[in-house]
DNA sequence: GATTTAATTTAGAATTATTATAAACTAGAA
DNA sequence: TTCTAGTTTATAATAATTCTAAATTAAATC
């Protein structure tokens, strides 16, 4: 009940109607101890599995994208074998292991990792994030 | 001819029968100073330019494919907002800095870039490489 | 609770990057 | 010069994603 009423909070908050759709998805990504790694593909599955009527792809699409823009869902900017788009539950600023044999995303928390040296940015630039992608291998 | 002469051997010791299509594709990638970074649509463009009859498409995706199993390319995994996939001549383990305003990657060589600490990998696997990506704004 | 309205969902078409296909062409061997 | 396997090419096919317009629905108003 306790949940049910954060995700409504959450998606109410964040200008987003409650739908039956929305809650679902919701319910499935946000209500979990851990981080979560998912891509559309992967998240329509799961909502097929978990209600009888299958959500239409676009409506997995629109509401990912509603999500993201709401702050509550990361885009991984990997560019994997199987050439799908990844999204993270985990918002903050973080790095990530990647297993290409198996397409497997791991979190490592932005303290896990500290630099001795890094360059400025070029010219006008500035530093906007830093993003280390460790491949892992067998 | 020392340089057209290196092209050509670039290609013969990879088994790439040396087309004219593959030669003028080469000189353009290979023969700089700096390290280059293009998409295939990039690369097309600059082909139509250069040369009268442009090559098609398919040939320039066969072309890059080739010289990147030679391992004369490597691809960059990074996924940014155009959703091109970007390649680079430059083949050693390296960084990027990523500017998605522009879409414009800049090579940050391996020893620009030191970890003070950094996390073990997983279960049974092993690090295979560490990529960072330093993404700018303005 | 019924009515209304604007947001949302949906199926399907459109778009975009990339890969596959199969016919025409060509480098290099014989 | 002839032959053959490797290449190029135009085009079709595929796959991820976005667009569109009609149907549905949340929630505000009566």
């Amino acid at each position: 009940m306790v949940k049910k009423l954060s995700i409504l909070n959450k998606l109410r908050s964040s200008n987003l109607r409650p739908t039956k759709q929305r809650v679902e998805i919701a319910k499935f990504l946000f209500e979990r101890e851990k981080t979560f790694h998912f891509t559309i593909e992967s998240l329509a599955k799961s909502m097929a599995k978990k209600t009888s009527k299958e959500f239409a792809l676009a409506t997995i699409y629109n509401t990912v994208e509603a999500f993201k823009k709401a702050g509550h869902l990361s885009e991984v900017h990997l560019k994997g074998k199987n050439n799908r788009t990844y999204f993270d539950t985990n918002i903050s600023n973080h790095h990530h292991f990647y297993d290409n044999e198996t397409s497997e995303l791991i979190d490592i928390s932005e303290n896990q990792i500290k630099f001795e040296k890094i360059p400025n940015a070029p010219n006008g630039k500035k530093i906007a994030n830093v993003e280390v992608i460790i491949n892992l291998k067998d």
